[in-house]
Formats: structure tokens, C-alpha cells, sequence
DNA sequence: AGCCTTTGACCAGCG
DNA sequence: TCGCTGGTCAAAGGC
């Protein structure tokens, strides 16, 4: 195991792509209360819609300017047919690789990402009651329709490009050729048009209107999925690491002979920040019938909340018929949700992670993430 | 009954 | 060689 986790370390060190934040201030807003309590995910919508910095910001303009910004992807987890929004910056030099991949500082980042977790697909994500529950016609000013759309079709668009490259394992970054999403338009309000009458969700409705009535007592809780991906995992360990607050989970995949695991690790607050797979499946994904029920995986009796951080993938679960070797693992941020920028050592990260209300903000958005997620 | 998580023990690699 | 550390095993219990 100390092979691998130098393998890891060497591999990942010095040019795996870090984060760019974008100017993120309306999130920024979101964060201001003196309460210095985490509000839950809707409590935090409430607040988000309530923000004077935010009322003149539509969900659409959020989620065209998460699109849109510099650093803003969809990168395709193949090993979780799900999508996240990555961003990168050229290879700032990180001194250790692996341990280094953390989350980006949410609160002190400037851009209203909205993040899709890993192993959430976009449709989950908006398709979740606890979104729909908000009100028919979100104050965002859009529809969930739309935003269901937006996001959908954004992540065809990856899911198009991602699989049409199966060498893909990574996660690209921006430093390679890899071509990102394209920038919504520049009307986001237009773009949203365009995806409605080329993607269709009319089940979304149907799913909300179910949702609402079944669920509208349920708690927003955040539970801990940290993949919902498809596949069945069974968690056959836990281990408390040297200077992690919380313990390093390990699940295999329950395919039988599928050698496919996957670790994850949590961040001092928690929350989950890296989701490392190793190997490859030699399966095809369950049918949806024998898939965990209630967008659940093995992994759903996880305590605590959701955080994404990063994703590291060793091996390809598309890439099946080569047999590679998938001994690399390259971890990959995930803008928003780490606490290190570029440049950035153990040594300021630390310094970052006393700054008690950046902390905050980024567990309050966390949880938002979480819970429009989960609920 | 089957599958899951939990958890302590065991094992192997590394310094 | 020894202690530390991380990964895995497997028994026990729960759902």
C-alpha cells in the first residue's frame, strides 16, 4: 500500500492541473450572515434568494456564468457516468501529489459554481424534489425545466466528447488538448431556449410534481452518496489515517470477480474530498432494477456531508477491452471545493483552513451543493 | 437468506 | 530489525 501511495504521489506531483477561480461574487454574498451556523441546504437556498447581491442574479446567469467561466467543465467521470464542473490553471508546482489535491476554498473563490457532485448526474441533481420543492418557477428566474435542460445538455455534450475518446481516465485538464465545454451563450436565457427544444425533459415535472407530494415532509438532510455511479459497491474497510480527522473508507466493487475499488477519503471537516477508483470494471453496469435503490449506492451509510473535491481515477472503466494497466492515478479538482489555489503549499493551506469563516462559507455551500443533491 | 456495514486484527512496505 | 502506516481480511451484527 506504501508502493501505491508513492505510486500515487509520483505520479500526480508536480503537473497534475490545478484550479483557476473565477470572480465569484455573488456566491460570495450568500456567506455574509453573522449567524456563523450552517444553515441547511434549503435554508441556504432561502438565504441565496434572499441575498441582496443575488436578487438580480438569475439561476440561469449562475449557471451560465459557471458555464462560461474560464475555468468551468463538465468532465465526463466515466467510472460514475456523472459529470462535474472542473476547472484548471497550468501547473502550479505542488510538492507532494497526492495529499495536495484539495479542495479549493469555496467561499473565497468568486464564482457561482453550481457543482454537480460526483456520481449525481445533472438530470438527478435537478430532477431531486428537494430543488423542485423551492416552488414550480424557481425565483431564480428560470424554470427547472430549463435548468434541467441546461445542465442536461451540457453534460451531453461531455458525455459525447468523453466517450468518444476512450484513452480518457483522467479528467482532463486544461493543459491538455482536450476541448472543454464551450461557454454557454452569451444569453443564457437564449441557451436555455435552445436546449429546451433540443432535450426534451417533460418527465422532470412529472417527477416534481410526485416528489413534492411524496417527499415534502422528508428532512433536507444531507447524506453522505460519495458516487452514485451506477455500480454496487460494497465498503469492506475503514481506516483512520495519520493526520486525517476523519477515516479513509475503502469499497469494491460487488461484481463478482470485477477488481475495481475505490477509496474515499474526507477532508477535517468531513466531508468527502477524494474519491480515488482503482482498476478497472470488467462488467458492464448493473441493469437499473439491480442498481441501488433510492439514487443510493453501497456507499449511502457514509455519515456526514458531501464535499467534492477531487476525483482520482486509476484505470478506465471504458476503457475495458485493452487491459491496461491502470496503476496512474491523476487526482483532479474540483473548482469551489478545494482549499488550495495554484501555488498553493500545505503550509498556507493550513493558513487558509484557520480562516474560520472561508471554512464556513464553504461548508454552508457545501451543504447546499449537498443537499439540492440529495434531497 | 442475502447483502451490507462495522471494526479489530493481520499483513506488507517503507524509513 | 523494528516501528509506523496504510490496505485488506473476516467475523459479527443489522437491515
Amino acid at each position: 500500500m506504501a508502493a501505491e501511495q508513492g505510486k500515487r504521489s509520483k505520479l500526480s506531483a508536480p503537473t497534475y492541473p490545478t484550479i483557476t477561480l473565477p470572480p465569484r461574487p455573488p456566491i460570495d454574498g450568500l456567506f455574509q450572515s453573522g449567524s456563523g451556523l450552517s444553515p441547511g441546504p434549503m435554508t441556504l437556498v432561502s438565504a441565496f434568494f434572499s441575498d441582496p447581491d443575488s436578487t438580480n442574479r438569475s439561476f440561469s446567469q449562475l449557471l451560465a456564468g459557471a458555464m462560461a467561466s474560464p475555468g468551468a467543465k463538465l468532465p465526463y467521470n466515466p467510472m460514475d457516468d456523472s459529470f462535474m464542473e472542473v476547472g484548471f490553471e497550468n501547473g502550479g508546482e505542488k510538492n507532494s501529489g497526492f495529499k495536495q489535491n484539495r479542495p479549493l476554498n469555496l467561499g473565497v473563490g468568486n464564482s457561482p459554481w453550481f457543482t454537480v457532485p460526483p456520481g449525481l448526474s445533472p438530470s438527478g441533481l435537478l430532477n431531486s424534489p428537494g430543488l423542485f420543492c423551492l416552488s414550480p418557477q424557481s425565483p431564480f428566474g428560470i424554470s427547472h425545466q430549463q435548468a434541467l435542460a441546461q445542465v442536461t445538455a451540457q453534460a451531453a455534450l461531455v458525455q459525447s466528447h468523453v466517450h468518444a475518446q476512450p484513452e480518457y481516465q483522467t479528467l482532463s485538464a486544461a493543459t491538455s488538448s482536450e476541448p472543454s465545454i464551450p461557454p454557454s451563450s452569451a444569453n443564457p436565457e437564449e441557451t436555455l431556449q435552445r436546449m429546451l427544444s433540443s432535450d426534451p425533459q417533460s418527465s422532470a415535472m412529472e417527477c416534481l410534481e410526485a416528489s413534492q407530494f411524496d417527499k415534502k415532509s422528508q428532512p433536507c438532510v444531507a447524506v453522505d452518496k460519495p458516487a452514485e455511479d451506477g455500480y454496487n459497491w460494497r465498503k469492506y474497510g475503514q481506516k483512520q489515517i495519520k493526520g486525517c480527522e476523519y477515516p479513509r473508507s475503502y469499497y469494491k466493487c460487488t461484481h463478482p470477480s470485477c477488481p475495481v475499488k475505490k477509496i474515499v477519503e474526507r477532508s477535517a471537516e468531513g466531508l468527502i474530498t477524494e474519491i480515488i477508483y482503482k482498476s478497472t470494471h470488467n462488467h458492464e453496469k448493473p441493469p437499473p432494477n439491480k442498481q441501488p435503490k433510492g439514487g443510493s449506492d453501497g456507499n449511502a451509510n457514509l455519515q456526514g456531508n458531501l464535499e467534492l473535491g477531487s476525483l482520482v481515477v486509476a484505470g478506465n472503466s471504458n476503457n475495458l477491452s485493452e487491459g491496461k494497466n491502470h496503476e496512474s492515478t491523476q487526482p483532479v479538482e474540483l473548482p469551489g471545493f478545494s482549499d488550495c489555489e495554484e501555488g498553493c503549499d500545505e503550509e498556507s493551506r493550513e493558513e487558509r483552513d484557520d480562516d474560520e469563516p472561508n471554512r464556513k462559507r464553504r461548508q454552508v455551500l457545501n451543504q447546499f451543493v449537498i443537499g439540492l443533491g440529495n434531497l
